[in-house]
DNA sequence: CACCAATCTGAACGACGTCAAGATCAATCT
DNA sequence: AGATTGATCTTGACGTCGTTCAGATTGGTG
């Protein structure tokens, strides 16, 4: 099961060439970061020709995407994990929004490719929306769940919104080191994210100060 | 030999090259997008040789972060001029998050280079906290005026943080094709920023439905 | 078994970031 | 003034990248 890079009698046919370079991949990402993420450097992980991914992949940016799909897939999962293990009603958004940008923060160069592959094309990540448990999908019907029948459909769409803008930013911004300090002033990295999460309008479970 | 390519003949000395490339790399940003921004295509605007820029740049990030400096202060004047035009104080955030993400449509290459460049470092891009007018530092001491002298500073900065990656994170996404038709329906581009914005905590100037 | 289509290789092309060596020029020091 | 120095710019080169294409290899189908 271990392809790694030294497959020394690989048969000239792969077999599972389309899965294997998509983890070759991750592989990569998480041991040397984004910069280091060439489609070269992916089919030499590989053991494979610079030339074979073309035949599974248009070209690069579809490996991306490919790529991006197994982690929109994993961050699914997670706010799944932690919507199911929130407390009370209130502080679901909360726990969900919390669990984003600790994906994040637990897969840096992942979650980058998750957004770069998108922002390329103006285009909604494809596996952010695909069904139900996707992570978007998600995040919708907890607040259609938690605003009751009464509230209007644009507002669930709008709010929805707001939420990711929110735990995106924060995703991206959470890991510049100019607020090391004011995360150690209140006690950790989890205390910091719930408490900026805790001063947007739908995170407000544990009720901030007023600002 | 004294032809060069483009229309002037300019003497084996530029003069005021790193200004120059600075200018130059804008140009390609708003004509050809982030992707066509290399540093020979920089040096081929500015009609210079591609070993040029590395007497005034160490490399090519130190050029891109001379772009997005001129961008955080671009965006810091637009900040500003968005202040002064509010109204009352109730509405403040909102209008500086307005104009935040419009900076953002309007100059979408330029923004993505001042983000880019910082999140390669992990630190708050320069030029975002350097003065007074900057960026956040305008952000922060809105807030400050608005909260009054009994909220936390730890607050304010929290707050700060929040706004920040709101507006961020709209201006990321608000781009996303899967939003047009919401735009439509709710009569516009600035309406649907203004919706988002309003389900938000600190911008909550328009009384959005609760959700 | 013969053939076809899918898969993989090898070599090549242009573009990129970067560097070292040499050319050119402005300014300063005799 | 003329010579020297240091900054600036060019030329040419190296290795890497994404991508293409002709040819080698193979599994599956008739």
């Amino acid at each position: 099961m271990r392809d790694a890079a030294v497959a020394e009698s690989r048969p000239y046919h792969h077999g599972d060439l389309r899965r294997a370079l998509v983890e070759a991949a991750r592989r990569i990402l998480e041991s040397e970061g984004p910069t280091a993420l060439s489609l070269r450097a992916v089919a030499r992980e590989a053991g494979v020709s610079p030339a074979a991914p073309y035949h599974h992949f248009k070209d690069k940016g579809e490996l991306l995407d490919a790529v991006a799909h197994v982690g929109w897939d994993m961050l699914g999962e997670s706010m799944t994990g932690a919507k199911q293990r929130a407390a009370d009603l209130a502080s679901l958004m909360t726990e969900i929004g919390v669990s984003y940008v600790q994906f994040s923060q637990q897969h840096p160069a992942l979650y980058r490719v998750m957004y770069d592959c998108s922002r390329d094309k103006d285009e909604l990540p494809e596996g952010m929306q695909d069904n139900e448990d996707s992570a978007y999908c998600l995040v919708r019907e907890t607040f259609r769940k938690v605003a009751g029948p009464d509230v209007e459909i644009v507002d669930i769409e709008l709010a929805t919104i707001a939420a990711w803008c929110a735990a995106h930013g924060l995703a991206e911004m959470s890991t510049f080191k100019q607020f090391d300090s004011l995360k150690i002033a209140l006690g950790g990295e989890e205390a910091f994210l719930r408490g900026v999460l805790g001063h947007l309008g739908m995170f407000q479970a544990n009720k901030p100060a007023k600002v």
